[in-house]
DNA sequence: GAGCGCCTTCCCCTACAGTGGGAGGTCAAT
DNA sequence: ATTGACCTCCCACTGTAGGGGAAGGCGCTC
């Protein structure tokens, strides 16, 4: 029996979290003891530290949310949650080259700020680096 | 005479946000006319910019007040502006780091749907979500 | 003098990802 | 038997970056 509190510790997150998750749909609806709580096995903190690791990314919940469905359907072969999932791989790519683009543009920005001069950073105007 | 809406389009943003800027202290209480409205400079319009160019470095609002708060205190932001920008690649670098190995992951899952056999695909499990 | 387009303030609404707190139930230990 | 830790549900609230629309004022034109 393992509740939510000792789940969410094990994953570094709150009860509140959990419940959050289970009500949008990135946690099935746990299994309940006699008295209510909710009861938890191992592979619910592996999907913990999945969602974990998908919003330390930048995912957003709903996109994870998609990319769990697809694995649980996953499981068995379907040619249509293969697809899916090609989908899901064409949309991280999307979103990593969005990153390294705005990461390039950010150095462009830096690299000028760092081989200014401070002394001839002027007050009055506004630093033409950025 | 500049209006909110003159100054705004100039900026390529919308009356409103100027307001929420006004209000939020990215941009100093502008000058009214006799009527009431706000009366822009050529100066905002700069500051308006910066603020854009900022946004799109992916600097929250909050950094960027803090960056004209010291140009408008007379001192050169010209190093914490530096600084931030340093914070935001590495963050930036840390971010792309993670999806991308979350993408190597999502990858994982659908080379097991590519390798599964498609003929035993089973109705009452798969895809039922859809 | 009516209409249009812009402006003003005001308040509410959105999505996201939770957090905080209250009322009440449960469990093990003291 | 009572404390303290944990659990239940539920309602409200946070912060970010504004958007929607009402109710009314100003200026110009037809």
């Amino acid at each position: 029996m393992v509740r939510i509190g000792e789940a969410a510790q094990a994953a570094g997150m709150t009860s509140k979290a959990l419940r959050f998750y289970e009500e949008h749909g990135l946690l099935p609806a746990a299994k309940r003891t006699a008295n209510g709580y909710r009861d938890y096995t191992g592979e619910t903190v592996n999907r913990l530290d999945f969602i974990r690791r998908g919003r330390a990314a930048g995912l957003a919940l709903a996109q994870i949310r998609e990319i769990l469905l697809l694995r649980d359907a996953g499981r068995a072969p379907c040619t249509h949650v293969r697809d899916l999932l090609a989908g899901q791989l064409a949309g991280l790519d999307a979103q990593i080259a969005e990153l390294v683009a705005l990461r390039a543009t950010v150095a462009d920005y830096h690299a000028v700020a760092a081989a200014a001069d401070p002394e001839a950073c002027d007050a009055e105007r506004i630093c033409s680096y950025l």
